[in-house]
DNA sequence: TTTAAAATAGCACGACCGTTCTTTTTTGAT
DNA sequence: ATCAAAAAAGAACGGTCGTGCTATTTTAAA
């Protein structure tokens, strides 16, 4: 077999044009894993050896990627930070900024929130889990949630000035009344098992649109 | 030796009338303190080592009188019960039927959760920890947290009843978004520091009355 | 194909966990 | 004061945890 000559290295290929080394796929599919972990038992619950057994991988194999514990979390909470984006975010910028825009992303978070069974949404979760307990992994954490918390509060604003909501519209505290309906979502339909609690969420919403002064034309 | 020839039991001292003894009086004291520990770390951290650091006491000492950490959490939640109905709901229950007494439950309500910053909520941060975990630590919590929310419930038809809200008022639906707020206080408050969350939980009821047609009386 | 580096495994450590068993101390009724 | 029962302590167990260290294997560039 004739050897390619010369293997040709690429100087001007950037580090993310070349394929990802073994090394680097494995610790994407670990933190992978580890989500799926975390969103059932908790990041708090999360062990590198549970993990390991997953992965079929050993503890320091697996270990040797993160480092410590603390940077496992960490990573698990940027990897959710990055899904929830795509599942959430982006779909709903596409549509038409104000009202349209909010329902989506309303309606994204919603059916993330209640739809697999077994993904709890970890902001929920570790808020309870952190919200005593500073340092990095509730950093990480606070300021995922707060990023999208400020992406839906500045929806909020532009379907005010696109005039589909009050002039006097206060958008904190409408951004805080819609954070509670996903939280009694969450709540009551993963913790009670209630029923129709996705048809509450929505009703719920509907209400608040009305309340701050939404027309009630269907986008 | 002469083994006392009748213990004489007293047939009529009825347990409930006799003083405590001094293992119940020790037992409720770790009951106590295991609620402090587990509205701080949770009732999944809550340890029996720790707790029988607080206590001053050894691990098994503090084991024997509960059997297991199971029997413990139990505890714990039902202590948490007890203080609940004390602080939330009895109180309330002074206030005329109606309107008056929605709006006690909620104002109490609302001031548990988020007055003390070391007393986080044992139904919120369990319903985290219990939701995917059967078993009889989260038929306990799901058992209490049933009572509680019934009863708010039955507040709304009452105010329903005496005209207080509109004929038409669907009670589970003014229920879930009245859960909601309570939720989104614990978390902006808790979680992220938010200012003036007891604020805008405040508003969010009142928004809510006057979506159920509540008249603008003020109790 | 060689070879250095990267990735993974294996093993051990100290710490804490819930639990059991045995011994000591404390209690409270006689 | 006596004495049996109740309460608490003490020590030990097997288990899991995160982590460090050293070998071994795998990767990928030369």
């Amino acid at each position: 077999m004739t050897k390619p000559h010369a293997p040709i290295k690429d100087p001007l290929a950037s580090p993310s044009l070349r394929p990802l080394h073994k090394g680097q796929q494995t610790k994407a599919a670990i933190v992978e894993a580890a989500l799926g972990l975390a969103t059932q038992i908790g990041l708090d619950g999360l062990s590198i050896g549970a993990l390991a057994e997953v992965m079929k991988m050993s503890k320091s194999g697996v270990f040797a990627h993160f480092g410590s514990r603390e940077e496992l979390q960490i990573s698990v909470v940027r990897e959710y930070h990055h899904q929830f984006e795509q599942e959430v975010f982006f779909p709903a910028m596409q549509f038409a900024r104000g009202l349209p825009r909010l329902r989506a992303l309303f309606h994204n978070w919603m059916l993330r929130t209640s739809a697999e069974i077994d993904s709890g949404c970890l902001y929920i979760s570790g808020a309870v889990e952190f919200d005593d307990r500073p340092g990095p992994v509730r950093d990480a954490l606070a300021s995922s949630v707060k990023t999208w918390l400020t992406a839906l509060h500045r929806a909020v604003l532009q379907a005010r000035d696109e005039k589909h909501l009050a002039d006097d519209t206060d958008a904190t505290q409408m951004s805080f009344e819609i954070h509670g309906l996903i939280l009694a979502l969450h709540y009551e339909a993963r913790f009670l098992r209630a029923a129709k609690s996705l048809h509450r969420a929505k009703q719920g919403f509907e209400h608040i649109l009305l309340r701050y002064g939404a027309l009630h034309e269907r986008d």
